[in-house]
DNA sequence: CGTAAACATCCGTATATCCGGATAAACGAG
DNA sequence: CTCGTTTATCCGGATATACGGATGTTTACG
């Protein structure tokens, strides 16, 4: 398989999954362990019917898994690889936001430089 | 900075970046070293207005850094940290993949269970 | 049955993003 | 200054996605 194909896999069967801030918060919750519907309404505080669809999408691309306990459904991260991989990202934007402050240092106060 | 913040950040500065399977091929192309824009054209085979849009995106998120050399733009990663993440991506979605093809087998040939 | 709880899905609206041809801007050579 | 090369931006149209109230489905229980 070429990285091309690979990459647009990534991006039909993953990606889809991670691009909203809202999904990557519930993947993070999922990782405290599994939760039902109602406890990841209440953790972040959405309309159930934003949660529902959000999780469906996760769902779908089989970031998560569900069963059923009652009326309820309990969701479970399938892969927590996926939050490494976030984590990762968090390190290039935390040492982005350190440059940019370094670099605003130095235009207010040019001394510093070096 | 709660995780919620984080996220948000991350979805303004870097997810729109890696949110489409060209720049991320963009990514992976410049992670073979500093190119110029006509290469990056001729690499992707794409329109070249199409690749300086994507590399504009990319650059307006710090994800490369770029330089003039006469007419030419030499284009270069900022952080090959970034790779390492969509790396992990990439393992997620071939564990998918046996995964699915593990499951056809069994719903055609169920003998094959345990 | 009928009702209630928990979830999933539908729907119209608003917003964002992609595409790529056309055009503008930056630069070097002569 | 003029021209050709290289890169950036503009533009309209097509597509995708998020939102959240309203509605449908599933399950438990009496």
């Amino acid at each position: 398989m070429t990285l091309e194909t690979e990459i647009n896999l990534l991006h039909t069967h993953i990606c889809p999954a991670m691009g909203d801030p809202k999904r990557m918060l519930l993947l993070y919750q999922l990782a405290e362990g599994e939760q039902t519907v109602s406890q990841l309404t209440e953790a972040l505080g959405q309309p159930q019917s934003t949660i529902s669809r959000h999780l469906a999408i996760l769902r779908e691309n089989r970031l998560v898994n569900t069963r059923r306990q009652g009326t309820s459904v309990i969701y479970s991260l399938t892969d927590c690889r996926i939050l490494g991989a976030i984590d990762i990202l968090r390190q290039v934007l935390n040492q982005q936001l350190t440059d940019r402050t370094a670099e605003a240092a130095l235009i207010l106060n040019p001394t510093l430089k070096e």
